[in-house]
DNA sequence: GTGAAAGCGCTAACAA
DNA sequence: TTGTTAGCGCTTTCAC
């Protein structure tokens, strides 16, 4: 005998409470309409089998699977690395369970994911897709359009003009990079600093390209030599840094991209004998605990309520989905977000 | 007009080949046994219609998902925190996909997460299961049988002798915990130390049991007093060190659980200036980067391959799904596996 | 309130 | 080689 004997099946439930597999089935959905002493023997018989609906089945006629996928295209170091997903992914994972909804995880790195996570998606496995950290030139989005998925991204998209396969009205949830690099900025300026130079992000991500507009915003006149394209990581940050002080040394603040670039950047500046903040004022964003409060100095920096933004994006898909299945109300034009930053003073600026 | 114009059916591409849908269900498995210019025929209606098989139809009949899920018994604040989840998924995910296998990750918390898990295996999502950080009184295990899935574990399950459901046979894979724990025990020996005090991990794990047997295996003498317990984290290791440092302030050596926990450990020596390794010689168990480096001084620890685990893992499970598609064959008694550790010496001891 | 019957979209014998 | 025919286990009209 191998292991694997058969689940029982609604039929076995029904036969053995002497009822018709509908009436099984009722009870089985919430039991409505099912007189009471029947539903308990029903229930009854359910427990002695151990009967599990099988989903395949039920999924087949109800289109229903009550899972949702997060997609996110970063390699796996990055994903378990970067604190930024995990406290996404935890904002998700709540408000995702606290509607018996499952989250599956997919992973891509390469060409061959993109097809096999669109396969995935395509194949009808789950009712709807949370997608983030997209690049520029990435199919994903074009792959899930054409799933027809119904889909919330983390970050605005950033379909260029160019792009084949723009949705018509793309959900996503973001948070304002442009105001708060611009807080950023005014915050240096405030303190005096007039030579401030901005270390990007991967300028594939339209993160990056907000705050280095938002940067533009307030400094309108500031030269080329005052900005250098970094990556969102400590590396990038040094690099960056390195070259900064080469083209421009007589920088005196620092706008990073992201904490962890500052990071970067703080090391390069200590290496070089410049004093944070009396030489060189640094602010980062994310506030990325506990990044942001171990550098030295601490740093200065934008806050953004990552796990916030993850709650609503699974928050902004269950909503979508949910009016969809109740059927003809017209559909309401879905809206994104955009969270608000707030400046975090540390030590650094 | 609804976005969701159902998706085209096998049905939908057979007439559009002027084929059977057997034809068209040949041609997209594969396409054995199909006359090569029909299969091209039927491969560009396939193309044209956009058409991707409907996973729950397939599943249904075939009972094949090509989807296995991760189980994770803690919240997911740790398994996005420690870095020992991110290892072991990295390793687990690289051999799925490299085997076209879809992982899908189920985070548990609390009782009625459980439930909710059961319900997910037990409904046929997945063809099989790796389970991790099981504790002692985990109710995961009895649903996870009471589901008949395949499974493997990570790390040996610790079903005690009055467990309800000790599964015949569990297959997990392990490291050589209490070996390793001999060690590291056996190291600070070799370095002439005598009051060799422990610090335990949670004890509701076997992983914890077994490094604390490995102490005593050396140690057969020690009092209590040079035992106290933690719980795998930083902040469980500085109470125990606290406590045995009351307890034993003549203390010449500890071995802490883990890399966390003997961070920690060092946190209050320090505090209490007991110089590391003079006074006091430190071991931890993981060597789990880059905690062990950059603890001060550098930990001297037990290494073990944690993503080769999680390769590991993957891979026996996939076998066994293999072997158990094969049929008749006779089921091969599945086998766990327990990995080497190695002693990795760096400054602490 | 309950049951009979018709599929959901697919694969897998079995025939042809 | 190709088509025909049964289902897989479930939900859901539609009668009763």
């Amino acid at each position: 005998m191998t292991e694997a004997m058969s689940r029982p099946t609604l039929e076995a439930v029904a036969a053995r409470a002497g009822v018709s597999r509908a009436t099984v089935s009722r009870v089985v959905n919430g039991g409505n309409g099912v007189r009471s002493a029947l539903a308990e023997r029903v229930r009854r018989a359910v427990e002695e089998l151990g009967y599990v609906p099988n989903q395949a089945a039920r999924t087949l006629v109800t289109r229903r699977n009550d899972a949702v996928a997060v997609v996110i295209a970063e390699p796996e170091t990055r994903v378990f690395t970067d604190p930024f997903f995990a406290r996404q992914l935890r904002g998700i994972s709540k408000e995702l369970t606290a509607h018996d909804n499952q989250l599956v995880l997919l992973l891509t790195e390469g060409r061959d994911d993109h097809a096999r996570v669109g396969r995935y998606l395509a194949g009808g496995h789950v009712d709807g897709a949370l997608v983030f950290s997209l690049h520029l030139d990435d199919p994903l989005p074009g792959l899930i359009q054409g799933a027809g998925v119904p889909t919330v991204f983390g970050g605005r998209p950033g379909w260029g003009e160019g792009a084949r396969a723009r949705p018509p009205a793309a959900v996503f949830v973001d948070s304002d990079n442009r105001g708060g690099a611009r807080d950023a900025v005014r915050h240096l300026v405030d303190l005096g600093r007039t030579r401030i130079a901005h270390i990007t992000g991967a300028l594939d991500q339209t993160s990056a390209v907000d705050r280095l507009d938002g940067y533009r915003d307030v400094m309108a006149d500031a030269g080329p030599r005052l900005i250098a394209e970094g990556d969102f990581t400590p590396l990038g940050g040094e690099r960056a840094m390195r070259e900064l002080l080469d083209h421009a040394p007589d920088l005196d603040a620092v706008f990073a991209a992201n904490d962890l670039t500052a990071s970067g950047a703080l090391r390069v500046l200590r290496e070089h004998g410049r004093r944070v903040p009396e030489d060189v004022a640094v602010i980062g964003f994310d506030d990325m605990s506990p990044i942001a409060e171990q550098t030295d100095p601490p740093l200065t920096t934008i806050r953004q309520d990552i796990e916030e933004m993850g709650r609503l994006m699974a928050r902004l898909l269950l909503h979508r989905l949910d009016r969809h299945a109740t059927g003809d109300t017209v559909e309401p034009p879905p809206t994104s977000v955009v969270l608000p930053t707030t400046l975090v003073r540390r030590a650094s600026a």
